[in-house]
DNA sequence: ATACGCTTGTGCGCTATCGCACGGAGCATT
DNA sequence: AATGCTCCGTGCGATAGCGCACAAGCGTAT
């Protein structure tokens, strides 16, 4: 398991420029996330900012009563954290590991620094928080909007966007807490895909065999979220 | 009728120190805006922010099929156009006039300006990002798990926040298209409230007679984004 | 004064999802 | 081989919200 953990696996990190990649390199602290692992708790202060590589984090708002609802992803395209530079430096929501893995990790006052150059990081981390705002904003409406067939679909391929592979390590009882519905409900979904050749299940692993099949079972959410993340977040840098 | 037209009513700008005030002054306009204009749409490029005084923009997703959903709200304490800041330069959802009143603009081209600067500006307008992404966030969960009675409450005390007054000038199928439900599911949780005496409903006139029977019923949803808001914005700025 | 249109109220069958309960299958440990 | 635990499948009644159809109330324009 990873041979190379290479910082610029990361999308952000990968889009500096030398000078700030320079900059920062020295201070990033490579991290193994463990499936479950807490990033931050809701109100807490961050202390550091981390840049997925190979891990997949979910941000999810818990409720008085238990349960949670997703409101966001995070992989290797982004960074889990934002709220230390945005300025509230706190957040009420939770950060967990959704899919083991590495990643990267940055001191809160290293990337508050960088982002107050108003260079390159802050341009680059503002392009993604309006990103992740896009998907926030469209987990909302699928919510309100789509069956929970639709965003069984949506979820899979936004993790698999997140992944390398065509596995994911996941039980269903999981994908319900983050869905924010029952396991059943999910059992059922899986089934649907299942018969219908798109995925193969079998005790929290997932196989897609048919991913364009996922495309088209899905709602428009996931294509909105996805062009806006190749939109703000070009794999080739303007600079 | 808005007999004085005064800019720091928006708590943006009123947090500005004396010196970015000064700057922004000159270049802002004052507009009126209608309920239902349009403010900026889907994918367009935002040529102003818009800095509300006395009216309500709702931010919302309209899908393919033209059924809608909000996905946040903004009044006097916000700004509509973060996308020109945030450097994405539009983004897939539609602002429109949700009450109407007065506000001011920008143009594009000072707001980037003020941002540049690093300064207060630009600290404001991120930390009002991060309550936004809140508001988002929250939309999220409640259109997962809370029920339209309750989802109504916390829209009404939104809305409510966003005005003087307890009066709120909006029918029944408006409120609808916000919460992305049915005219006739508003029509009975709306009748509910009435019974109970919270508020009176007649043809598009909404009088809030028992605010805190509303707080009493609605879900922890406008809390969570109250504080956020009260938290990130104090009415008294740091400086 | 009348007619029309917008807004609100009401009824009814339908469907997706929930809550709960239980059964069974795979995997690991002893 | 037996036991136990995790994970997945299934059944069933309850319910919230949907889609549709229609009626009644209020206001405005003719």
């Amino acid at each position: 398991m990873s041979i190379a953990p290479n910082p610029r696996k990361n999308q952000l990190l990968a889009a500096l420029p030398q000078v700030e990649w320079e900059r920062c390199l020295p201070q990033l602290e490579r991290v193994d996330m463990a499936l479950g692992q807490v990033l931050y708790e809701s109100g807490t202060t961050l202390e550091h900012v981390y840049f997925p590589t190979t891990s997949i984090v979910s941000l999810l708002y818990v409720m008085q009563n238990g349960a949670s609802a997703e409101i966001a992803v995070v992989g290797y395209e982004g960074v889990v954290g934002i709220s230390l530079f945005m300025g509230g430096e706190s957040t009420p929501s939770r950060a967990v590991v959704q899919s083991a893995g590495g990643g990267f990790r940055l001191p809160a006052l290293a990337i508050k620094h960088e982002f107050s150059q108003s260079g390159p990081v802050m341009h680059v981390l503002l392009r993604y928080t309006q990103a992740l705002i896009t998907q926030m904003a469209q987990t909302a409406v699928c919510n309100r909007h789509h069956s929970l067939d639709q965003q069984l679909c949506r979820w899979l391929l936004l993790s698999l966007d997140r992944l390398q592979g065509h596995e994911l390590v996941m039980t269903q009882e999981l994908i319900a807490n983050m869905l924010g519905v029952r396991r059943e409900g999910v059992t059922e979904s899986a089934l649907k895909l299942q018969q219908a050749g798109l995925i193969r299940y079998a005790r929290g692993r997932i196989s897609v065999l048919d991913r364009p099949g996922l495309e088209r079972r899905t709602c428009e959410c996931y294509a909105v979220v996805k062009q806006e993340y190749d939109r703000l977040l070009p794999a080739v840098p303007a600079w």
